[in-house]
DNA sequence: AGAGGTACCTGGCAGC
DNA sequence: TGCTGCCAGGTACCTC
């Protein structure tokens, strides 16, 4: 579930309701994620208040005076404010209680999701500073694409969703957005025009800022949990979608796997 | 430097 | 009903 939207309605969801509270306690029941979560938050949270919570791709990232919690949700996280006396289900990683009686709750099945701490500015984390450009920022732009791409070989759709590029294209957003600019998904990222380039950005932007809308409405909710996902799934023009018609020619849409994943397009539509 | 493949892990579903 | 195999929203890291 997590693609930038649903990272972005987390986040803004998540500070709303954490936002000046103090952590009381830390329970990490599963500490092994990707990467083994630092026991120390259980040490230093205790006693800090939440003063802002970020997103710097799909990375969460919670402020405190002490320093920083960088929480990436992998393939199948989730986070929740709930009331810490909610009974913890299967998957049911990590709690955050605060001292008034609510608690950020990571969940994730998969544990492809991460936690770092860093006292120092996050940007400077390993993990952050590589990263490219914001997908919704000024400087995403054809121009920006148009000189990076130059002499790549590598398929468009892996350079659009290579993070040291653009951050937070993952791949749903990424198949929307070349369906809908008419690029074919396998076509070199350095022979791609620059004007074709232009409408890329363009539907790369319209179909985040659509989804973020969208699941801005579905999990507005997010002390009950369990947000529904699926939001966005009646947007969705070929993602899934393989061997029904195009949503513009009719013809069948086909299926591929570039960088394995799975990429579904409109051979006629996409060149 | 760039391209390509592997690894991490569980759950859901189709097919038998 | 139960088993097997395949697929899934991500991305760091390794090798060539």
């Amino acid at each position: 579930m997590p693609e930038l939207p649903e990272v972005e309605t987390t986040c803004r969801g998540i500070e709303k309701l954490t936002r000046g509270k103090t952590v009381d306690h830390v329970v990490i029941r599963q500490k092994q994620l990707r990467w083994e979560v630092p026991s120390a938050i259980k040490r230093i949270l205790p006693g800090q208040s939440i003063q802002q919570i970020t997103r710097r791709g799909k990375y969460i990232i919670v402020h405190t005076k002490a320093g920083h919690l960088i929480i990436h949700l992998g393939m199948s996280g989730r986070l929740w404010v709930i009331d810490s006396s909610t009974p913890y289900q299967k998957h049911d990683h990590i709690d955050i209680q605060f001292n008034d009686g609510s608690c950020l709750r990571y969940h994730d099945p998969r544990r492809f999701g991460s936690m770092h701490w860093i006292e120092d500015e996050p940007s400077t984390h390993k993990l952050l500073k590589t990263l490219g450009v914001e997908p919704l920022s000024k400087q995403f732009t054809g121009e920006y694409l148009f000189t990076k791409s130059r002499k790549r070989q590598v398929a468009i759709k892996q350079f659009i969703m290579d993070s040291k590029i653009v951050v937070g294209v993952g791949n749903i957003y990424a198949t929307e957005a070349l369906f809908l600019s008419g690029i074919h998904p396998t076509k070199a990222a350095g022979k791609i025009s620059k004007a074709k380039y232009e409408l890329l950005i363009e539907k790369i932007k319209q179909v985040l800022k659509k989804a973020i809308n969208a699941g801005g409405t579905t999990l507005k909710d997010f002390s009950v949990g369990k947000g529904k996902p699926g939001y966005f799934k009646q947007e969705l023009q070929v993602y899934g979608k393989q061997g029904e018609p195009c949503p513009k020619c009719k013809r069948v849409l086909k299926k591929l796997v570039i960088g394995q994943r799975s990429t579904i397009y409109c051979s006629s539509c996409q060149r």
